[in-house]
DNA sequence: TCGGTTTCGAGAGCAGTGCTCTCGTTCGTG
DNA sequence: CACGAACGAGAGCACTGCTCTCGAAACCGA
């Protein structure tokens, strides 16, 4: 199903991989039906045999990111799964239709437990000002990742098996900048924002992009919030690779730093709490 | 020997995965072996046989590199690699003792090839003003990520087998990252570098960075721009990962602005050539 | 030039993988 | 109660990384 989303990269011209990608389509379908009844069947709870359904599933699910968690991605077997779980292999494929589908599952629970963390900081330091909430807010999703490695690598590093996720991914992905643009808003409301400038070429791109992600913000805070969110994924990709191995050594001071400067570069403002902070 | 470097990730407690990292271990000594091997070969050219031992290993590393483009590092296959080069899978591991080692050769030759893109951007825009030959770097490193996606996703996305690159890979890796520390030291040296403000707790820490990478220019230089490096490749990557799908659209003048914007955040000023161009 | 040593390629084989197909069994419902 | 849908298990296919063995070829010293 991933690798059904790569129209820009070459394909090889095997026939077996075209047979491969044709099934990949049909299982697509057959899996967003197997969705479609798991949430029927939540719903409704049509009977005992619907309970041990989502049941299994979600011993599947929580095997399976044991696996994820401590050997990673790629290592991830559904024998093993199935083994783990003192059943055939093949019964599993009742549930996930392939390998890829059990990885979309998990890259949606890796996003919804960022978005929890980030969530979390923001709650955490409700109270501080502007700078400080949008900082903690960052070291939150950096300790994430530093405490979940693999599923960070999950959502963030290669996409393992094609190079597009699937559309239902965005809505969980979503979540954790959503939480940024929260304390943006909530500045505006309160100690004030301090738009950054920009080039007239990009005010069209940042006009169509505020209007789809907060219509309410300054679409020069928008664009330069979602490059200042990229920019930090970037810090912690290149520490949690090993990228700052030799190089960086104080990385919490390090990270905090480079946050609160990406706060200012946002358009946020210290204020009182922040300088005693 | 990739698997070998993970002290920081659990491993499974199976037997048999000690008995394959002590395996891997005496398998990276061979390699290095291998390694000596061929470069004393290389030097003073034995005889024919050595000739057709680096003739065959380059044209290993070649059909590997082609079907790492293809493909990416999940699905390259030894075998197929050796089936193209229409020889038994089991010769090439005469030249290469495991998987993993021939996927370090090929990271290295990504270091490589970022590094020559790195150097012609930085000769392209000699004469330019500093803030734009950072960007021009910036782009050129964009532009080779964009046209060497499974090259860039071996090298700044998910370590493949393990967690930490081995550490023949470091000078390569440095090679990029060095022609912008030099487009400082240009600006040092003549349009004039204003160094960033740090806070006092991450002096030492960058006095330290700047002692090991670049003595002789201002710490809160080399520092700031260490984090403007990491920041720039998380744009890279999240448009090329699609974390920008249906977000940012116009993403060349996009990444341009925000280059242009970590070039003043790390000290670079405008000169009238920046200002024109 | 000869004989021993090293290097090489090929084949068989092992353990593992994702995935498919078939065949009984069990469950829910008309 | 009976029928059909869902389920679990097993065998099997094609593939993977990797090991071992064996014969042939190349090298090198005597």
């Amino acid at each position: 199903m991933l690798s059904f989303v790569v129209p820009s990269l070459p394909e090889n011209g095997a026939p077996k991989q075209e047979q491969c990608s044709l099934s990949c389509a049909l299982l697509s379908i057959v899996c967003s039906a197997l969705a479609l009844w798991n949430t029927a069947l939540m719903s409704s709870t049509h009977g005992a045999r619907a309970r041990a359904r989502i049941e299994v599933t979600a011993a599947i699910k929580e095997e399976a990111r044991r696996q994820l968690a401590k050997e990673g991605a790629t290592k991830l077997s559904l024998r093993a799964v199935a083994r783990e779980l003192g059943m055939a292999s093949s019964a599993l494929y009742r549930y996930f239709p392939s390998r890829d589908d059990l990885l979309t599952a998990l890259i949606i629970d890796s996003y919804e437990s960022l978005g929890e963390a980030a969530e979390a900081a923001r709650d955490a330091a409700a109270d501080a000002g502007p700078v400080r909430r949008w900082t903690v807010l960052c070291e939150g999703v950096r300790t994430w990742a530093l405490t979940h490695p693999h599923e960070y690598a999950l959502i963030y590093g290669t996409p393992v098996p094609g190079y597009s996720a699937p559309e239902t991914t965005v809505p969980a992905a979503a979540r954790a900048v959503l939480v940024a643009l929260g304390i943006l808003r909530d500045a505006q409301a309160g100690p004030g924002l301090a738009p950054p400038s920009l080039p007239p070429e990009l005010e069209p791109e940042a006009a169509r992009m505020a209007a789809d992600v907060a219509p309410d913000l300054p679409p020069e805070v928008v664009m330069t919030a979602l490059a200042a969110w990229a920019q930090m994924f970037g810090l912690i990709g290149f520490e949690l690779f090993g990228q700052f191995n030799r190089v960086v050594e104080d990385r919490d001071t390090f990270f905090r730093h480079v946050a609160g400067q990406l706060a200012r570069t946002v358009g946020l403002v210290d204020s009182r709490q922040d300088a005693t902070a």
